[in-house]
DNA sequence: TTTCGTGCAAACCCTTTGCATTTGC
DNA sequence: GCAAATGCAAAGGGTTTGCACGAAA
């Protein structure tokens, strides 16, 4: 039912096949505002499209990330995040106290970056970063 | 058997009661060079005292988190490494695809750390950060 | 003695896997 | 038609929890 969408279209570029349940997964990420995890896909799927298994959440998250489509980010609280690689990249500061996340521009870490190349030849993937401390309101 | 270090007086100073496992767990984190899974101070200790549970184990490391002796960090592999405050801090480039680890001073990310504070209000723990990305002879 | 900590076993949560069936190409 | 993908159910790995017994203070 649904058309290939550009990045949909990518998928099958790359010699996978276009399943509706990959349309729908795409889609969800895509119409994530950012970091989604694999429970929440599942359930916004589900709502319209009962059929769908978890299990294929997450082989088709393997697959998007293997095809470079898609990152993960480990936000600390036990389950995995994924984000749509088109979205600019941006951090996060989680605060351990209160749980607030403060986005953070891509820029701020470009000089740390930079200084990691130089000095230890090292490509650093900064695309999602989680960066834990605490907020200036729960900073005893 | 074993005398209360100054680490282990803390806990009882903290109102904890000072056990003989509490007092391994205590050694092994100290003992390690490094991050030390809760698996491994297990596995560690059950040479000598083959009565120990895990189950005491996290739950010891709850409380020496509780109590600020032990930090936390996630390496990404599924599985959370322990670390004693006391030694120094340090940080890692774990690289995605060959699994090495670089080890990499604190005053690398000093910067970073005013930066946050400064612009956001945010106090950043980067006791121990894993950074992940590519190694120099994993960077194609 | 009283409260706290432990061992044990079972439960939990997220994620992965084997297998038979279905489906895209 | 055939290889690849899905659904289902069960397993897996790390971590947590309820409960009765045992031990620190």
């Amino acid at each position: 039912m649904t058309k290939a969408t550009g990045i949909a279209s990518r998928l099958s570029k790359a010699g996978y096949r276009l399943t509706p349940q990959r349309i729908m997964i795409l889609d969800a990420i895509e119409g994530a505002s950012g970091h989604i995890s694999a429970e929440e896909i599942y359930q916004k799927i589900k709502a319209l499209y009962p059929g769908l298994n978890i299990s294929t959440v997450y082989r088709t998250m393997e697959l998007l990330k293997e095809t470079g489509m898609v990152t993960e980010t480990d936000m600390g609280d036990g389950r995995v995040r994924f984000h749509s690689v088109g979205h600019e990249h941006h951090h996060h500061l989680v605060c351990s106290r209160c749980g607030a996340v403060i986005d953070l521009d891509e820029a701020v870490l470009a000089p740390l970056t930079t200084l990691l190349t130089e000095k230890f030849g090292f490509s650093a993937d900064l695309k999602h970063l989680a960066i834990f401390g605490h907020c200036k309101d729960c900073d005893r």
